[in-house]
DNA sequence: CTTTAACTTGCAGAACCGCT
DNA sequence: AGCGGTTCTGCAAGTTAAAG
C-alpha cells in the first residue's frame, strides 16, 4: 500500500509552529520519523518506547501499525512502519519534555472526543468544509448501514458519531457565523397535498408490514392532524408570497418537521424521508443532470437521525444542512 | 556485493523517587 | 544527605531491508 497522506494541521506548538498529522484511513498516522519531530526526541527514543508499549503489552502491534511504503531522496522506496492514534498517544505520555506535555495536554483536550470518529478536525477546517465533513462521517458510517443489521450498541455507536459530529459543526458555525441563512434556488413547481402524502405514509406501512419490518402503528396518524397542518405549512403563503420560498427549503422543511413533530404514532423517520425523497423528485431535484442522485439514501438516513437527536433550537442550523447538502 | 536509509541496541549520564 | 532503584535520554555503533 503506498501513501501520501492528506495533511492536516491539528497540532499547534506556538503561534508559528505546527505539526502536521496526516489524516489517513479515517485515524491518523505517523512514521517513527514523524514521531521524532511531533516529540522532540531522538530517534531511539521513540523507537525505544514503542517497542516498550508492544512489550508491556499495553497495545498489541498488529491493530495499531500500517505499513506503507515511502519514497526516499535516493528514489528507492523502504518500508516504514506507521502507527495509528493509539501509540502516538501513548508514546506521548512516555516522553519526558515540554512538547511531550503539550502534546498530552493537547491530545488529552483535543482527541479525546475525536478518536470515536477516527479523525481529529481542527476548527479551521471544521468552518471550510464542514459539510464535506459531514459528509465523510456518513460516508464512515455507510458501509455499516449497508452491510449488516445493526445491534442496538451498533446503531448507538453510530448515532453518536452523527450526533456529535453535527454538534461539532453546529457550534462552530453559530459561534463563527453569527447568523444562519437558508440556501436553495430551486422554485417550486409541485405542491404536496395532504391526501397524496397521507397515501405514501400508508404505502410505506403496508410494504414494511409485508416486510415484517415495522410495529402496526407505523404510518398510523395521531389525532390531532399534525400531517396535514406540516404540509399546510410548508405550502404557506403570507401576503401572496410562499413563506418557504425554494424547492430545497420546502423539502428540508417537510422532512424535519415529519421527524420531530412526530404527526404520526410510528415510523416518522421513515415517513418523514420517503415524503422528502418524493417531494425533490416531483420538483426535479432528486436526481442532478448526470443522473446521479442529488442526496443518497444514507445521507438521508444520517440526516433523519439528526434531526431526531437534534435540539429544537437547533432547527435552523439542520435546515441549512439539509438544504447545503442539496446544494 | 555494496550502498543507503530505517530502525535497534549498548552504554553512560541525568533526573527522579522512596527509604533511611 | 546518601543509597539503591527506575526511567528517560542522546550518541554511537550495530542490524535489517531494498535495490542497483
Amino acid at each position: 500500500m503506498t501513501a501520501q497522506p492528506k495533511s492536516i494541521v491539528i497540532y499547534e506548538i506556538s503561534k508559528n509552529k505546527a505539526i502536521s498529522v496526516p489524516l489517513e484511513h479515517e485515524s491518523v498516522w505517523l512514521s517513527l520519523d514523524q514521531m521524532t519531530e511531533l516529540l522532540n526526541r531522538d530517534k531511539s527514543v521513540v523507537s525505544r518506547h514503542i517497542k516498550n508499549i508492544f512489550a508491556e503489552k499495553e497495545l498489541v502491534r498488529k491493530s495499531v501499525v500500517a505499513n506503507y511504503a515511502t519514497t526516499a531522496p535516493d528514489g528507492k522506496t523502504y518500508k516504514v512502519d506507521y502507527f495509528n492514534l493509539d501509540v502516538i498517544i501513548s508514546v506521548g505520555y512516555r516522553v519526558k519534555s515540554l512538547r511531550g506535555t503539550q502534546f498530552r495536554i493537547w491530545a488529552t483536550k483535543t482527541l479525546r472526543d475525536y478518536i470515536l470518529k477516527g479523525y481529529a478536525i481542527n476548527k479551521n477546517r471544521l468552518i471550510d468544509t464542514g459539510i464535506d465533513e459531514l459528509g465523510r462521517a456518513v460516508a464512515l458510517i455507510k458501509q455499516t448501514l449497508d452491510s449488516k443489521v445493526l445491534t442496538t450498541v451498533e446503531s448507538r455507536g453510530i448515532l453518536r458519531v452523527i450526533t456529535d459530529y453535527a454538534h461539532s459543526w453546529v457550534m462552530m458555525h453559530k459561534y463563527d457565523e453569527g447568523e444562519i441563512k437558508i440556501s436553495g434556488k430551486t422554485k417550486p413547481k409541485y405542491a404536496l397535498t395532504y391526501d397524496e402524502a397521507i397515501g405514501f405514509v400508508h404505502e410505506l406501512s403496508t410494504t414494511l408490514h409485508a416486510q415484517d419490518a415495522a410495529t402496526k402503528f407505523v404510518g398510523m396518524e395521531r389525532d390531532d392532524h399534525g400531517l396535514d397542518r406540516i404540509i399546510g405549512s410548508i405550502n404557506q403563503t403570507y401576503g401572496g408570497k410562499d413563506v418557504y420560498k425554494t424547492v430545497e427549503e420546502k423539502a428540508s422543511h417537510l422532512l424535519y418537521f415529519v421527524i420531530k413533530d412526530h404527526p404520526l404514532i410510528d415510523g416518522n423517520k421513515r415517513s418523514g424521508s420517503l415524503l422528502f425523497i418524493h417531494y425533490l423528485a416531483m420538483n426535479g431535484l432528486l436526481f442532478r443532470q448526470t443522473g446521479e442522485r442529488t442526496i443518497n439514501d444514507n445521507t438521508i438516513v444520517a440526516l433523519a437521525l439528526l434531526i431526531s437527536q437534534s435540539h429544537p433550537k437547533d432547527k435552523e442550523i439542520m435546515i441549512h444542512l439539509i438544504t447545503n447538502l442539496l446544494g
